[in-house]
DNA sequence: GTCATCATGTAAGCCGTTACATGATTGC
DNA sequence: GCAATCATGTAACGGCTTACATGATGAC
């Protein structure tokens, strides 16, 4: 989950690791949130897997590893960006700019598409990959949102199940109840993004592409207690 | 957190490690999921610590074994394979049985209380306790709903502050302002779950004042810390 | 000159997972 | 007899946390 959350930042630009956890802590919020003490490990692997390269300090372009660091007062110029009280001077200090490459993106993508290991929570991983999804292609994008569908449906039913239990206590069942209304509500929320890409996808695709697909499913929200998963 | 949902089961009856798994997953579903192989270490840590204590398979000097059935491999100590027959779908092999010790108690009235190390999911954490909340005394149940309203209230701001930001891609927004809805859910029900046990609190107080042990304050109706947005 | 913030890292540990190993009981 | 389920455990590992260590830069 934190290679998928790196290598999406990175997707937009180039970046430094203490950045990567302020905007991920920042713009990300709740999907992603993380400590330095797994990030830098995190972004070691990455370099050392050929995901992403690293700069020091804003180096020429092209030369990946073999820093030439010749302590702090080296005369190269500096970051290209990322300064603040604008003194235009160069060198903040021996930052590392992290640079995503081509492998980097199939790996993205490939985090993107795969189920993560079972231990994840699911919301955050969901609205990780959401937050880049902007990144996806149309169909693999619709793909994500469908089998996010399919989880909370197979929820649905799981929390309706516990629902009917009759031995619950009271503070059980208000949480029961009110877990089922919030799935509920997830859904509805995840038809109407869904029904979006599709009408977006149709409306691109001027040609025809006579692939009949009525929102009819197996689960609507509105009904059918019961008979789904 | 697990022996939080550990001790909250024990708490209502004794129960071996298979069953304690069965119920964490059915009953609890989403808010207690776990594995044997951090259930059992679990169980010994707490036994180990006093918590709980175990017997093992059938009940306390009983010791009638209508049917011996000693089969084969005696040698070590067969003694404390008692099983104890006749009883419809009972007990059938060595189980080890566990039962929450007083000390047990007073460890789970203080996890309830405490706020969990940092790492763990909020709304899993409160939802457990939640599940529990019948074992707490009514104003320590008031103050766990008003600690889960201080959270959700601050997540609403964050939030807000988030979806202000202009440059959020559609998917993001979506994802953020579905996320904002989510926690204003929350939080009402949380408020009403909160007006119910005041007025629950208020209606005992006034009716039977005649209690062994007089709780000694009307206090935190007045309270009103609200201080949210 | 000292303090907050920016910046990178290492070490130890917590809390959970899957995979593996073992064995009893029940049902067909 | 054999498979499914019940039942308990160990081993290896994963991913993330806090705490610690180090140092540069800019503001006052």
């Amino acid at each position: 989950m934190l290679d998928l959350a790196i290598l999406g930042l990175l997707h937009e630009q180039d970046m430094h690791g203490y950045e990567i956890r302020r905007r991920l802590r920042d713009e990300l919020g709740l999907f992603a949130n993380v400590s330095f003490g797994s990030l830098y490990p995190a972004l070691s692997r990455l370099e050392t897997s050929g995901a992403v390269t690293v700069t020091e300090s804003g180096g020429p372009a092209g030369s990946t590893a073999t820093i030439p660091f010749t302590g702090s007062l080296g005369g190269e110029r500096a970051g290209l960006r990322a300064r603040r009280a604008g003194s235009p001077r160069g060198t903040k200090r021996s930052r590392k700019e992290y640079r995503i490459t081509d492998q980097g993106r199939a790996l993205f993508d490939q985090l993107l598409d795969a189920d993560e290991p079972a231990g994840t929570d699911d919301a955050r991983s969901f609205g990780l990959r959401l937050a880049f999804a902007r990144y996806l292609a149309p169909q693999a994008r619709l793909g994500l949102l469908e089998r996010r569908r399919v989880q909370l449906s197979r929820r649905l039913a799981a929390d309706r199940a516990r629902a009917a239990d009759a031995r619950l206590d009271v503070y059980t069942r208000s949480l029961v109840e009110h877990g089922t209304e919030s799935t509920e509500h997830d859904i509805a929320w995840l038809d109407r993004l869904i029904e979006a890409e599709r009408q977006n996808q149709n409306q691109k695709q001027s040609t025809s592409r006579t692939e009949t697909r009525d929102p009819r499913d197996g689960d609507a929200v509105t009904a059918t207690k019961g008979t789904n998963s």
